[in-house]
DNA sequence: AACGCAATGTTATAGTGTTGCTTGACCCTG
DNA sequence: CAGGGTCAAGCAACACTATAACATTGCGTT
């Protein structure tokens, strides 16, 4: 456990966490699309920013609401689900299948896999990157000649902050 | 890839695959339940042996269906999800998070976290047991301070068969 | 102006899961 | 056997999540 490693190591978003704002993380987006020729339109640009000022997996009609209610106007849920496919495609967004909820990706300028821990209690999510995880999943694959194409790596439970506070 | 592993490996059912009959695992799984004094009835049992007959992961509201129709009386939702809740609970079925569909376990004698192989093609998912990743999760979540209570792992994508048939 | 295309808007509906409360079966005990 | 406890199941209504199908807008190109 102390010794050097030089293999692949998960590595974590808190080691630059609190170095970009959401503005930050947005304006890291919105280069990205243009660096690939896709559209960043508006409202993708809005749903964005909301999934960094929340904090949290955020659900669907979470977020129609607070479009709608941002443009005093309602928003249908096509309208949202499609920013969210966009998002999603371009590695900005990750859907959370076990809460059935959207998180902004913390890397999107690298081709990862996501690997989520999340907290029951106080329902944020941290997102890890492992490419261990990757390597054994691959190679699992290849004993059942399963060819993959997304992965989805989900680990509930109760946060450090949670767990110090109280076992409830 | 060929040199010798000594580690823990990946286990597939498939080491067993057509040994044991769709009758054979309910009545594992009611032993099991004896063993540990909770109550495997009527309806439980029934949705069990429909997992096992059903051979891919099936919706819960399949299953009410199905369970309605045998019984030539509706069966409402709570009544369903309450026994896929026990299920679960005792190992016997797994959810699979990506598909918002359930499957039973292969082996609910041993403590196991399922890892699944879903094909986007054919419907149909395999599990498979790869106490690798089980070990590399929970050293992530030992970096974290996160205590972790249950493990989703799913990787989509085509199965051999489907893969050999046709890309499509 | 006319067209093509991508994104968004609109309406309706399908699919999935829960809450709250009631009823029934069974067992245990007095 | 009456009374009461416990767990499972029934039932009605509702909440949440997602998609289908079709119409419209905006914008660049011809």
């Amino acid at each position: 456990m102390t010794k050097p490693v030089t293999r692949p190591r998960p590595r974590i978003d808190s080691d630059c966490a609190g170095q970009h704002s959401p503005r930050e993380r947005v304006a890291l987006a919105v280069s990205i699309c243009e660096g690939r020729g896709v559209r960043m339109t508006e409202l993708r640009r809005r749903i964005l920013e909301l999934l960094w000022a929340s904090g949290r997996p955020t659900g669907a009609y979470e977020l129609i609401e607070a479009v709608s209610l941002r443009d005093s106007r309602p928003v249908g849920p096509p309208t949202v689900y499609r920013a969210l496919e966009f998002l999603m495609a371009q590695g900005l967004v990750s859907r959370i299948e076990s809460l059935n909820a959207y998180v902004p990706c913390v890397h999107p300028e690298r081709d990862h896999d996501c690997l989520f821990f999340i907290c029951n209690r106080c329902r944020t999510s941290v997102e890890l990157e492992d490419p261990r995880i990757g390597g054994l999943l691959a190679e699992d694959a290849a004993v059942l000649g399963f060819v993959a194409t997304r992965r989805t790596v989900e680990v509930e439970g109760m946060c450090a902050q949670c767990a110090e506070v109280g076992a409830a």
